[in-house]
RNA sequence: GGGUCGCUAGCUCAGCGGUAGAGCAUCCGGCUUUUAACCGGCUGGUCCUGAGUUCGAAUCUCAGGCGACCCA
């Protein structure tokens, strides 16, 4: 950006130009060697606030987005501490992952190195941005400090009970080599970092008992009032409470053997005409003869290795073998088909269910495709034109074909036909969940180590706590398939015979479930944390983060904390009190709508009509999420350079609320720039005009005193503004509309500048207006707040209150409206009777215009506001 | 299919029964050796549509349209 000497070359009063980069590059360094970022101690009766940004992966470049939720979590951690709070406003890093081990191998780097490297790079970067962050907290989940922790937890879930091993089917990702929690497989059957479809394999996993919790994790939802809906509903959806029947499907001509199937839709069990199985249920070697073996081998060999969540999928083709075998349905003895289908799920209800074609979706796939019969049971009360006998209806209804239930509502015969099973002992009411144990293990290297040895005589022995870490070995790991083999051999804690080491390490998850714990007590050596410390700043007030972790992280952490105060670790049952889920920053894109390619905008020639260069081809212009492949991103430390730390933090804060997604426009970011500098210009020119300093005004003059009308009216506005900005960043955290506040008040000053405003007036309007603005533009407020001469920071002085007297007016504009419609204004002193203001409207010559010399019918006084005369 | 949210100036968003509002952009003027920057000013609105409630609806109710996200 050209810098031009003075802003004003016409002010008698030559005013330099605001420089961004020496003024926050000096108090960046100022801030840091005065301590004024760090977490006061703990003192009786001062009020606490936690505030906290979902730690980063360190990448080594900060993008858009981090910024924009480090930006929203320090303007809260800065007001609060203007209003008196002693504010926890911590920063780490989620260092454990695959990229630092893939480079380790590319390049034969140590991943801890590598990992070191980029932090430091981040944090330089994430400093820029004047931050009020306490970096003596800060936190990296790779080193052995902290991950000694990670393991001792483990640990005492292991006690617990709630860490187990299991042979399960689980998702194995064929890029990153290792094995995914279901959290981690998107709907499309796809890991989450890799992007590989996930393929299943069976093998011995670490798994935490998460579904112990699964009714505390759906009913404590309810405690968290400061959550956003949207986020509650996703995890109670995750959750997947259902209730159900258990059937007992008996077996024609095998005695001693019943299916046991689960179904929620107990009310279209006269519709059912076949039962699947899994085609790794056990039942099925107590089924099979010889014959019907190889069939089945054979089938199962042929099954592609689907993803369990693709199996679940509606639209994909479903396989199946049908048995030379029959079940009787219990409630009317009829025969029904038994097949073998990859589309049920083994570890999900009871690796069975009885099939609905007329009902259920996925059924009615399957039966079309091996012409499997369908009998309908439900029909909808209205006389729906999509219904049809032949289709399949999921939806509520009447039940027919159902012997005595026949015009009940299915809701109602739900409830009947579970009693029913209950009494003839065919079936139980059960509670299903969708949510699984956690599945923790990970077949990689750079991770926290699982704390488990492996002895032949006793099985999986704890480490000892007092041996922790496992400490990860750090050697160039040169071929990821021989150090998977490669064994670390350890005398067994509890008989001393040689053993081997378990070789998985944790799923990062893991390490991200309980960061926000340590941070209340950080160099803790010889535990996690202290309990007193936890309860005295936990839970977190403020939580900001994508809504990307709605399941995962949050789901996670929230589990962890209910299993350590169940523990006596901690005393708290939620972790976060207040969550706000912040929204992507989009980058403009060009897009050839033909062949779908991005074209980067430095190739067009005119960006208001984009042309593809080389086809000729109008391009589209959308906003997508940045990134490389699209040309549309905007690299942070880029705009830093350019524009200042302060003028970024208050475009992203301005541009949008924080939940919706931001489109970064540079024209508007050089509009913030430019509201950056006025202000500079504005306060330089009160100091000018009116010898403004801070300890000049004095507030006690303020209260009694009379005013000229200008100061009345300047003070109106000021007064006004506090009370708006507090409003907006109390209840929801609206800084944009806070911003806007601020460009209102700043207006105001300027529009009063040459008019005769008295000095304590003049003061106060400066006072007001740069602390209001201190906690979005940090350096700006603190230099102009250092030039008013105030005391120590502006970061440590009080918020502003308002002056309800300040708000008050003398005279309204009193809108005239002739039946509803204003037709014209009378101004009239404040607070006259409604009498009063009657027979001023009456007898005005707006009325006499309207009302043509009829008198009204009706007239509607609202005081201090409007007369509204009906003809 | 169900749920949630949204639709207000060219753009991004406030307003949530009582005069439609900010910022940016546009346009005009000033300043200036040009570009630009800066300063000043003016524009700009079927508040998605339709019906209802009301003295009065952007705001409340109902129906519909469009869009986003989530779930199935």
């Amino acid at each position: 950006m050209k810098q031009n000497k003075t802003i004003n070359n016409n002010s008698e009063n030559f005013i330099e130009v605001y420089n961004p980069s020496e003024v926050e590059a000096y108090w960046q360094k100022h801030w840091k060697e005065t301590g004024l970022d760090a977490t006061p101690a703990p003192n009786k009766g001062q009020k606490r606030f936690y505030a906290l940004s979902m730690f980063p992966y360190p990448s080594g470049s900060l993008h858009m987005g981090h910024v924009r939720n480090y930006v929203i979590t320090d303007v809260i951690a800065r007001i609060q501490r203007m209003r008196g709070y002693a504010v926890l406003h911590p920063m780490g890093w989620d260092a454990f992952g695959l990229p630092a081990e893939n480079a380790a191998i590319e390049r034969g780097i140590d991943p801890k190195v590598w990992t070191d490297q980029n932090i430091f790079q981040m944090r330089s970067q994430l400093m820029k941005l004047g931050l009020s962050i306490d970096w003596e907290r800060e936190q990296s989940t790779c080193n052995s400090d902290y991950y000694c922790w990670t393991q001792y937890i483990f640990l005492e879930l292991f006690e617990a009970g709630l860490a187990y091993q299991k042979e399960a089917t689980v998702n194995w990702d064929p890029i990153d080599k290792t094995v995914l929690a279901n959290e981690q497989v998107d709907a499309e059957g796809r890991s989450w970092r890799s992007g590989a479809k996930v393929e299943q394999k069976k093998l011995k996993q670490w798994f935490l008992r998460i579904t112990n919790y699964s009714d505390k994790l759906i009913s404590d939802l309810n405690e968290l009032v400061g959550w956003p809906e949207k986020v509650k509903t996703m995890q109670l959806n995750w959750i997947g409470k259902s209730e159900g029947l258990e059937i007992n499907f008996d077996i024609l001509g095998i005695k001693d053997i019943n299916i046991r199937v689960y179904t929620t839709r107990p009310d279209t069990l006269y519709g059912v005409t076949y039962i699947a199985l899994s085609p790794d249920n056990k039942i099925l070697d107590h089924l099979i003869n010889k014959d019907n073996k190889k069939n089945l081998d054979n089938f199962r060999n042929s099954l592609a290795l689907h993803k369990n969540k693709d199996r679940e999928e509606n639209d994909i083709d479903k396989k199946g073998i049908k048995l030379d075998l029959n079940a009787i349905n219990p409630v009317n003895g009829d025969k029904v088909e038994l097949w073998i289908s990859d589309y049920v799920l083994s570890d999900y209800g009871t690796g069975a269910v009885m099939g609905v074609p007329s009902h259920d979706k996925r059924d009615y796939i399957f039966a079309q495709k091996y012409n499997i019969k369908r009998k309908p049971v439900i029909k909808p009360i209205k006389n729906n034109v999509d219904y049809k006998e032949d289709s399949v209806w999921t939806g509520e209804g009447i039940l027919f074909n159902s012997n005595q239930f026949n015009g009940i509502d299915n809701n109602i015969a739900k409830k009947e036909i579970i009693k029913l099973a209950e009494s003839e002992g065919w079936g139980e009411y059960k509670i299903q969940y969708r949510l699984r144990d956690w599945l923790i293990s990970r077949q990689r290297n750079w991770g926290c180590p699982i704390p488990i040895i492996h002895c032949r005589e006793c099985g999986a022995v704890a480490a000892p706590k007092d041996q922790l870490p496992i400490e990860l070995k750090y050697e160039v790991i040169s071929n990821k398939n021989d150090s998977r083999e490669s064994q670390t051999n350890i005398n067994c804690p509890k008989c001393g015979k040689l053993s081997t080491l378990e070789s998985d390490t944790m799923d990062t998850f893991m390490c991200s479930s309980w960061y926000f714990l340590r941070f209340a007590d950080p160099n803790n050596k010889s535990k996690p944390f202290n309990k007193e410390l936890i309860d005295d700043w936990l839970p977190v007030d403020q939580y900001v983060g994508g809504i990307e972790h709605a399941i995962l992280h949050l789901l996670y952490s929230r589990f962890l904390t209910k299993a350590l105060k169940e523990r006596g670790l901690v005393g708290i049952n939620e972790p976060f009190k207040k969550l706000l889920t912040q929204g992507m920053v989009q980058g403009i894109t060009y897009k050839n709508p033909i062949n779908g390619k991005y074209i980067k905008s430095t190739d067009i020639k005119d960006i208001n009509k984009p042309i593809d260069p080389t086809t000729g081809q109008d391009l589209d212009i959308l906003y997508e999420k940045m990134s490389k492949s699209k040309y549309n991103g905007v690299d942070p430390s880029e705009v830093i350079m350019k524009y200042g730390a302060d003028t970024a933090r208050m475009f992203i804060l301005f541009k949008a609320p924080p939940e919706k997604d931001l489109e970064w426009d540079d024209a508007d970011v050089e509009g913030q720039y430019r509201f950056i500098q006025r202000v500079w210009k504005l306060i330089h020119e009160y100091i000018n005009l009116y010898n403004c300093k801070i300890n000049n005004y004095n507030q006690d003059e303020s209260k009694n005193k009379e005013y000229s009308q200008i100061d009345k009216d300047l003070r109106r506005s000021i007064h006004i503004a506090i009370k708006n900005i507090s409003e907006d960043l109390s209840q929801e955290a609206q800084f944009n509309t806070a911003i806007s506040e601020l460009m209102k008040l700043s207006n105001c000053m300027n529009e009063n500048i040459n008019k005769s405003i008295s000095e304590n007036v003049a003061n106060e309007s400066v006072s007001v207006l740069v602390r209001l603005l201190a906690p979005f533009a940090p350096h700006l407020s603190e230099e102009l707040w250092n030039k008013l001469e105030g005391n120590g920071s502006v970061h440590l002085s009080p918020w502003p209150k308002h002056c309800n007297k300040a708000l008050e007016v003398d005279s309204i504009n009193l809108v005239i409206q002739i039946k509803g419609k204003v037709r014209g204004h009378i101004n009239v002193p404040i607070n006259l009777d409604k009498e009063k203001l009657e027979q001023i409207a009456v007898n005005s010559d707006i009325a006499k215009k309207w009302l043509q010399g009829k008198d009204p019918t009706r007239v509607i006084v609202v005081k201090n506001k409007l007369v509204n005369l009906v003809p």
